[in-house]
RNA sequence: GGCCCAAUGGAGAAGCGGCUUAACUCAUUGCCCUCUCAAGGCAACAUUCACGGGUUCGAAUCCCGUUUGGGUCACCA
């Protein structure tokens, strides 16, 4: 009879390490106490989905916070679904949101001592692990093929009890090693199996950091370990790689809570400690028929990260974001610290909410819009520019054409405690500002021409402007809006709005009017930044010309 | 369907047995302010915490059940 031994020395004859070898090669770390070592641990299969940037994020923090490591590995088993470059793409993305792994899979090499951090590259490691486990018999080869696993399944189906391939319906875990030895050397193909000891009628205890403690059936499958293809399925290279990469929190999905009790199986029959767990709600959206799900990369935009970065969203707002998801004090937090510095706020898994937050697009809109009014006019100009000249190239011609103008555009009333908001993304500026530029705003009068407000006849509108031509620019913003008031009242318009309240019929309309007149003509628009400044950029000569224009017509 | 997780306003949420006539933020809506928008200021927005029962002098908070939603049941991760 063939021993467990022979049997495993049949299968992988090249594989001559031992576990203890590999302990030896994978040292514990040498951290101080505290320190979690994470990681993130993405497949290549698309690029970076919103929920990914999430987890991420949290592992980067967790590590970060504890003077710890964080590192990523490349989870490339899955052949079929693996998309060319990927990986590397992945990496560039994080990186955008400064989430810049210390040790890993980065992009386009490796770093670090517990590698090869690319799964497809630790067939070796894997190898030796199986092979110690089919010694123990505690892992065996299964000759079930797809029709047999089919006709398992309908079985279990109709007699309505647990599908799966597990205790009598495990039918090769019961074939002797001679039986199993004569089909190999037949050129069966076969697939290696961890043999559960497991029973669903008990229940195992597990800590959660996110959800804390909880009960969970006991696993009694017999898991796929080792495919024909000679890779290790996920739920093994996790037991193994976390476990030789040492690390020490695993921060994952919500998705993978339901397979726990085969990781805890694998631990312990390896005889290793797990690490802990954080598995972290998901975030969704409100579906076609009115139920939350998971954002789905396929219907929604917001689901890959790239959309926020083709709209220019500036990265943090992401970010910040993201972290009033996973932390529920972190709002109040950032709006003490006027929303700057906020690697400083310390990540916990207790503030965090236990049900999938949906996705707030108004939020994101809202922290942009506090970000971006917080930058000075140079990194406006550096950001616009980054931004311009990968997505938006018009964009990128104008602003690159005359930095200097750009600056004074962006800056009109951003120096100051209380910043202007105007701009919420980056995407669509040009639009927002290209009535700053002569020939564009030729080009927009002559297609659009100019829309002033119905209640006034083009006789009125004339009559406003020509008055306004007096406008003083050269003194200060107060002296200028003294001199439209008067202007107005001089017109028949009201500067106090008390009074026109009171008695509208006594006026042609109130001093904004008058404002809305003059803005009209001279950035085409009903909304733009402080008129005053707006003219300074102009500048005087400019504003003329644009009125003029209108009063000749 | 089995198992697991969850349930406070339009959204994110605080709340951990009496301090709650339920904090804070976004959104929305009104009003105020030396132009629009923004900012700022002031209001409004859950008589009630999915529902039912129980424990208790007292429950959003503890227990039980129901309902609803999510996750998961692959040689995918």
């Amino acid at each position: 009879m063939v021993s467990d031994k022979e049997l495993a020395e049949l299968i992988f004859p090249e594989v001559k390490e031992s576990i203890e070898d590999l302990e030896k090669r994978y040292p514990l770390r040498n951290l101080p106490s505290g320190a979690e070592v994470t990681r993130f641990a993405p497949s290549p299969t698309g690029f970076l989905h919103t929920g990914s940037l999430f987890t991420s994020m949290v592992c980067h923090k967790v590590a970060s916070d504890s003077n710890g490591i964080f590192y990523v590995r490349l989870e490339d088993t899955d052949t079929k679904r693996e998309i060319e470059g990927s990986g590397l793409q992945l990496l560039e993305q994080l990186k955008l949101f400064n989430i810049v792994p210390s040790e890993g899979y980065l992009g386009d090499h490796q770093v670090g001592q517990y590698g090869p951090y690319i799964q497809s590259e630790r067939a070796d490691i894997y190898k030796v692990v199986i092979k110690h486990l089919l010694e123990e018999g505690k892992a065996y080869p299964c000759f079930c093929s797809q029709e047999e696993l089919d006709d398992i399944r309908a079985k279990q189906e109709k007699a309505k009890i647990i599908p799966g391939y597990y205790g009598p319906f495990a039918k090769y875990r019961y074939l002797n090693n001679d039986e199993r030895k004569q089909r190999i050397l037949k050129g069966d193909p076969y697939v290696i199996r961890f043999k559960s000891t497991g029973n669903h009628i008990h229940k195992i205890k597990v800590t959660d950091l996110v959800h804390g403690n909880f009960e969970i059936a006991e696993n009694d499958m017999d898991i796929v370990i080792f495919k024909s293809d000679g890779l290790p399925t996920y739920h093994f290279a996790h037991v193994v790689d976390d476990h030789f990469m040492r690390t020490t929190t695993v921060i994952r999905g919500e998705e993978w809570i339901a397979s726990l009790p085969i990781h805890l199986e694998l631990f312990k029959a390896l005889g290793w400690q797990a690490p802990k767990y954080a598995h972290l709600p998901v975030i969704m959206k409100i579906g076609e028929n009115g139920n939350k799900r998971k954002l789905s990369k396929r219907l929604d935009n917001e689901a890959a990260v790239s959309y926020f970065l083709k709209d220019g969203y500036p990265s943090e707002a992401l970010i910040m974001y993201l972290m009033t998801i996973a932390n529920s004090n972190f709002e109040e937090w950032i709006f003490e610290h006027k929303f700057e510095h906020m690697e400083e706020f310390k990540f916990s898994f207790d503030k965090m909410s236990l049900e999938g937050a949906l996705f707030d697009m108004g939020k994101l809109n809202f922290f942009s819009r506090e970000i971006l009014s917080k930058k000075s006019k140079e990194e406006m100009l550096e950001m616009t520019l980054k931004y311009s000249k990968e997505y938006d190239e018009k964009l990128y011609n104008l602003v690159s054409s005359d930095p200097e103008y750009f600056k004074k555009i962006i800056n009109i009333e951003r120096e100051k405690e209380n910043p202007r908001k105007d701009y919420e993304k980056l995407g669509g500026l040009y639009d927002l500002i290209s009535f700053f530029y002569k020939d564009l705003y030729e080009e927009y009068v002559k297609t659009n021409g100019l829309v002033y407000n119905e209640k006034f006849s083009l006789e009125q509108v004339k009559e406003v402007l020509s008055a306004l031509k007096e406008l003083d620019i050269t003194k200060d913003e107060q002296t200028w809006f003294s001199q439209m008031k008067s202007i107005g009242e001089s017109l028949g318009f009201s500067s106090d709005r008390k009074a026109y309240k009171a008695n509208p019929e006594a006026y042609k309309g109130m001093i904004g009017d008058v404002a809305e007149i003059l803005r009209i003509t001279l950035t085409t628009k009903k909304n733009s930044p402080n008129l005053y400044y707006v003219m300074q950029v102009l500048g005087l000569e400019e504003c003329h010309r644009r009125i003029n224009q209108v009063l000749s017509k």
